[in-house]
DNA sequence: TTGAAAGCGGTACCAG
DNA sequence: CTGGTACCGCTTTCAA
């Protein structure tokens, strides 16, 4: 900057009020500023933000951290969401992966509170209660995809009940009644199989009517494949399926094919997450999408505007994504 | 660090050796040495790296700037990776996205060089050639998953020809020889689609035989089961099939089935990707892997040692996973 | 309307 | 072995 004051012979703090567009409310004379800005043109000038960080402490960077987002292919949108949406307000995202490993977390951090992030995304992979680190307490932070066991930082999550309404819903509408099957073990994640759960009773009670039983099994496709085919083998004979998570309906399809039962002729499906596979299949899924990007838009919003004022957690609505996987019930 | 040094009762100077780590060789005395380590703890001392950065110019961050890595799931390991491998070096990464889109890179390029990164790695998600923004000519820059026309830069792209020669192989060992069929669009990606398929000729000239034709279509399930599927209804009788990437490969799955055809009994199925998708389904599937986290982890490498000095492009080989999609020719 | 100067928190040179 | 000090590039106060 002391190069473009010069160039354009004036001050550092003269060229300083007109490159930072100061100069209106300064009545910078008109001509200075026409040479400061030429100057800077010329020396192609870029703005340290270093030293601006160093003078001001901000620096217009947040850090994104999270577990393992990397093993679960669709949550990728969690980060881009959260980048774009970080971008639109002028901020860098410092993205961190911790593993689930503590000590490298605190390590993260410890480097993170060095570059004087301005603000922390602490994000999961899956739904669930985290413990934050104490440090965060102390930080601008904001929870995505999951709370913190006391409530006390601003939390964005998807909201998974009303989503299990829906899915039930999705179902009712078309007339289904009786014979209606969740697959999938509630329990597996903490939030969304026991909310994903909860809202479907309540639909299906709603409606007065209930689930005619759970089939257990894992949210992966084989255990859904063997359990529900035994299911089916032993005489199961549903009007319709609720699978917690798509790839579980994966297996369900798969095991339904096997008996020759068509999908919906035979039996309607309806699914959690909406991840690419699910507009794969044949037919195509019905499900509810996990809405990572707009959570991420959310928290990073938070971020923006001091969330502490918000009402938290924040539940973001996950879209109902109606395929050919639903048809009226047998009659 | 003048508070550190003060409630050490030395210098400033002092405490930055003892601090820096620069105490070996310096012969501090021991007795100081203790008083600057206990002041920084009490004190809670954190190096600040902007400051720390505005002196050295090294900020220990590396940008990584993508076309549109979001929209394709499995290419999130382009990120983790990097990011991994970069945390091994104690480098943090700013994860930016263009859309593709000229101006926002131009702009990110800005703010970057304004935050001092230390080195660019340019990511596409689709292996292609690029032409880097020309700010990036001066930068320490590795190109990740793309190439740039003029080779000007180091880069680290996937085997694919030599995929292509191991997905034959696969086919070929286990005896096939006639009615090998290749289904997907050779020309839709640069160099996947074209190198691949180069691979595969040669590996199947090698042995003495050669594609008994191809099925043109996008790299998609749908158009991959209408295409294969009227294939097959026009009298097409292959012993194996070798798509183009898995979410063709699910098509084909999906035309075969409906027309009673058994995997791999009747018909053999190879790919490339191997994305989640090639082990769920059934029976699971072959695929040549696409080595996002080593590809990754090799730009860095090459970031870290100076890459110039390397051979480039990398080719990074493409591990073959064999499943049960593969088996003997009919007799 | 413009300029001088202190200071953010480190680094590194030089003197003692 | 230890201390003094200039300086990295920008912000901000105070004076002119």
């Amino acid at each position: 900057m002391q190069d473009v004051a010069d160039q354009a012979r004036t001050s550092k703090t003269t060229a300083h009020y007109v490159l930072t567009g100061q100069d209106q409310k300064l009545r910078i004379a008109e001509e200075t500023r026409r040479r400061v800005l030429r100057a800077a043109t010329e020396l192609r000038y870029r703005p340290n933000l270093m030293a601006k960080g160093l003078r001001t402490q901000v620096t217009r960077s947040i850090a994104f951290i999270s577990d393992t987002v990397a093993t679960e292919a669709y949550a990728g949108n969690l980060v881009y969401g959260a980048i774009a949406a970080a971008a639109e307000h002028g901020y860098l995202l410092f993205v961190c992966e911790t593993g689930g490993d503590p000590e490298l977390e605190a390590s993260l951090i410890g480097d993170l509170a060095s570059r004087h992030v301005d603000a922390y995304v602490y994000a999961s992979l899956f739904t669930r209660e985290v413990q934050i680190p104490a440090e965060l307490h102390f930080e601008r932070t904001v929870l995505l995809n999951c709370l913190a066991a006391d409530n006390s930082s601003p939390a964005v999550i998807p909201d998974e009940r009303q989503a299990g309404r829906d899915a039930a819903c999705a179902l009712l509408d078309r007339g289904h009644r009786r014979a209606i099957w969740l697959v999938g073990e509630p329990g597996e994640q903490v939030l969304a199989g026991a909310q994903r759960t909860e809202g479907i009773r309540q639909a299906l009670s709603d409606a007065g009517t209930e689930l005619a039983g759970t089939v257990d099994c894992k949210w992966w496709p084989e255990p859904a494949y063997e359990q529900f085919g035994a299911f089916l083998d032993d005489g199961g004979d549903p009007s319709a399926v609720i699978c917690l998570n798509d790839r579980v309906a994966l297996g369900v399809y798969q095991a339904l094919k096997a008996r020759g039962r068509s999908i919906p002729t035979d039996v309607s499906v309806v699914s959690f997450d909406d991840s690419d596979l699910a507009a794969w299949l044949q037919p195509p899924l019905s499900s509810i999408a996990l809405p990572h990007r707009q959570m991420a838009a959310e928290a990073i919003r938070l971020l923006m505007t001091d969330g502490a004022l918000a009402e938290h957690p924040v539940h973001v609505a996950m879209p109902v994504r109606l395929r050919e996987s639903i048809g009226p019930p047998r009659s």
